[in-house]
DNA sequence: CCAACTACCTGTTAGC
DNA sequence: TGCTAACAGGTAGTTG
């Protein structure tokens, strides 16, 4: 599942490959990958001019030279893949465009949970759409003290809060169960039950894991192909926590236990995280 | 306003 | 073998 450390591959590929090109063609395969579009998107996007690719946790857009963006969520299973014309073949393309750097970039979506979006920008050149999405914990803007103040302020779970996007955005379920594991925070502990200094460890927690699966993932993104798979292709070696049910806790041995909570699998280890 | 819950989707796997 | 059910989960919208 793409989180920030996939979706940050995904965005530096699209930046090597597709900056400062303009769209020529495009297709829209299957609607809902661009539900919520007014109008159809092809001829609103022929012609249109693309400077770079900027991301704010999963949420991921093309920078026109309008003033509009492209926005992009890849949901569960979306793919971008750059190539030569003809290179996808997966009976899931969604969306299919060619640019005028002979480059077509086709976005492959099993599960159609992600989707497109041509949209308005503020002024810093924020997706409209993506404005009430927090800074993630990786952006140079974000503010540790800030996130905890916030997060410790509210009653629900740790966890529900490290999904809350609009508190701290760009962690979804694997670096959620990875974070708190490495903090020794138990899951459904309350968040305002925990210490500013918890907070402020599990904070630390979230920007080590995603570094690291960020630099796992980040090591073959020079050929054409963009990879998504950075959790489950290269980081999946590392992970301490999730998909780890009855396997021994690396801290203390203990079997790792999955939970069914908010309506997700959580997984954690009962002895050592405790907070 | 806040927190919890549900719909949306399809390929894979487990169980009978 | 063939069928059904469970499972994966990000986001938006609804409910309490």
């Amino acid at each position: 599942m793409p989180e920030l450390p996939e979706v940050e591959v995904v965005r530096r590929g699209l930046a090597q490959h597709l900056s400062n090109t303009t769209v020529l063609s495009c297709e829209v395969l299957h609607p809902r990958a661009n539900r919520g579009q007014e109008g159809p998107l092809a001829p609103q996007l022929i012609g249109r001019h693309i400077t770079g690719w900027n991301r704010r946790g999963k949420f991921l857009w093309a920078a026109l030279d309008d003033g509009h963006a492209l926005m992009v969520h890849l949901g569960m299973s979306g793919q971008m893949i750059v190539g030569d014309p003809g290179t996808a073949t997966s009976p899931h393309i969604r969306i299919r465009v060619q640019c005028d750097n002979g480059r077509e970039l086709c976005f492959i979506d099993q599960r159609t949970f992600g989707r497109w979006l041509l949209c308005d920008t503020d002024v810093e050149g924020t997706p409209v759409p993506a404005q009430h999405i927090a800074l993630d914990p990786l952006d140079p803007s974000f503010n540790e003290l800030e996130t905890a103040r916030k997060m410790r302020a509210s009653k629900a779970s740790i966890k529900s809060v490290l999904l809350n996007q609009s508190l701290i955005s760009g962690v979804g379920n694997i670096y959620a169960d990875e974070s708190l594991w490495a903090a020794g925070i138990k899951p459904t502990r309350p968040a305002y039950r925990l210490r500013r200094r918890d907070i402020l460890n599990l904070i630390a927690a979230v920007q080590e894991v995603m570094q690291r699966a960020l630099a796992a993932g980040g090591t073959s993104f020079d050929s054409l192909y963009v990879n998504v798979n950075g959790a489950s292709g290269y980081f999946s070696r590392s992970l301490n926590a999730y998909g780890q049910t009855g396997e021994p806790c690396a801290r203390c041995g203990t079997p790792i236990r999955r939970v069914a909570f908010a309506n997700r699998s959580t997984h954690y280890c009962p002895t050592c995280q405790t907070l």
